[in-house]
DNA sequence: CGGTGCCTGCTG
DNA sequence: CAGCAGGCACCG
């Protein structure tokens, strides 16, 4: 589900209502989703500390913890996580609750129970695999058009696989790799090595804007996403070529069509966004 | 590199 | 009922 947007937003709207708040209970139902301990181990090490702090990289989230932990949370697909209290009824699916001072609790749901958490001191996180590898934060200042032309450079393959690559750039996922594609009118199966500067500056800054305006209206909801409040994005609203396969092109008089790109479903026109000879 | 598996639920 | 879904690790 989540992509940079989503994931920020859910940082965003955690953050005042978690911090200083105290764990002082842990309930967990589904313990394969801890990646690196047990439910006895998880909740010893986690009963009685409080949030200091949450950072988001990429697509994870770190909430960081007194004395020096960190829980480590990716959402993948279907993973929620929300602020409630005790007596909201818990929602199908949830497979871990932590009880919090105040009475309130965070709760983890996840349908398809791909997300994970990972509790560990600070300096051992980047044992999270993929973690400790992931590329630039896109709308940092290092995801610069040197940086991009520098890992194009040799590139066969696929332009989209490049931006759904973690080690490329942190946060890009399916949604805002097509709309961005689309945005800088480049076609997802372009070789990267072809792109010349003046189309990875459209590139650069197609992202940036869609990224950024996804973190301004909140995320895209289709069905599962809301924020850690339980509040719904409205970024679905802006949508060019997302999902909406077989509709009118928003930028010429074509049509929106879907093609599969590195095994996923990816939405463009064909028109705006020309194959042309690599 | 492409293909597959991990899961459940929804849609056509 | 098959196919698809916002992600990613692993396999050959």
């Amino acid at each position: 589900m989540p992509e940079l947007p989503e994931v920020e937003t859910v940082r965003r709207s955690l953050l005042s209502t978690l911090v200083g708040k105290r764990i002082t209970g842990v309930n967990v139902s589904m313990p394969k989703l801890l990646r690196n301990l047990s439910a006895e181990q998880f909740t010893a090490l986690a009963v009685d500390r409080h949030f200091v702090d949450i950072v988001r990289r990429g697509k994870y989230l770190l909430f960081r913890l007194s004395d020096g932990y960190t829980l480590v949370v990716h959402l993948r697909m279907t993973g929620q996580l929300r602020f409630a209290t005790c007596e909201e009824d818990v929602p199908r699916h949830t497979h871990i609750v932590l009880d919090l001072s105040g009475g309130h609790q965070l709760r983890y749901t996840d349908i398809r129970q791909f997300g994970f958490w990972f509790f560990a001191r600070n300096e051992e996180i980047a044992q999270v695999a993929g973690l400790d590898k992931l590329g630039p934060e896109p709308l940092e200042d290092d995801f610069s058009v040197a940086y991009i032309m520098d890992r194009f450079l040799g590139r066969r393959g696929k332009l989209k696989a490049m931006l759904l690559d973690q080690t490329f750039v942190a946060g890009v996922g399916n949604i805002y790799a097509d709309e961005a594609l689309f945005m800088a009118r480049l076609h997802p199966l372009r070789t990267p090595d072809s792109l010349t500067q003046d189309e990875v500056e459209r590139l650069r800054s197609a992202l940036r804007d869609v990224l950024a305006a996804g973190v301004k209206l909140r995320g895209t909801t289709f069905s599962d996403y809301v924020d850690g409040l339980g509040l719904s994005g409205s970024f679905q609203n802006q949508l060019l070529v997302y999902g909406r396969t077989g509709q009118p092109c928003r930028g010429c008089a074509g049509v929106v069509e879907r093609i599969v790109v590195a095994g996923r479903g990816t939405h463009i026109c064909s028109r705006c966004q020309p194959r042309m000879v690599d």
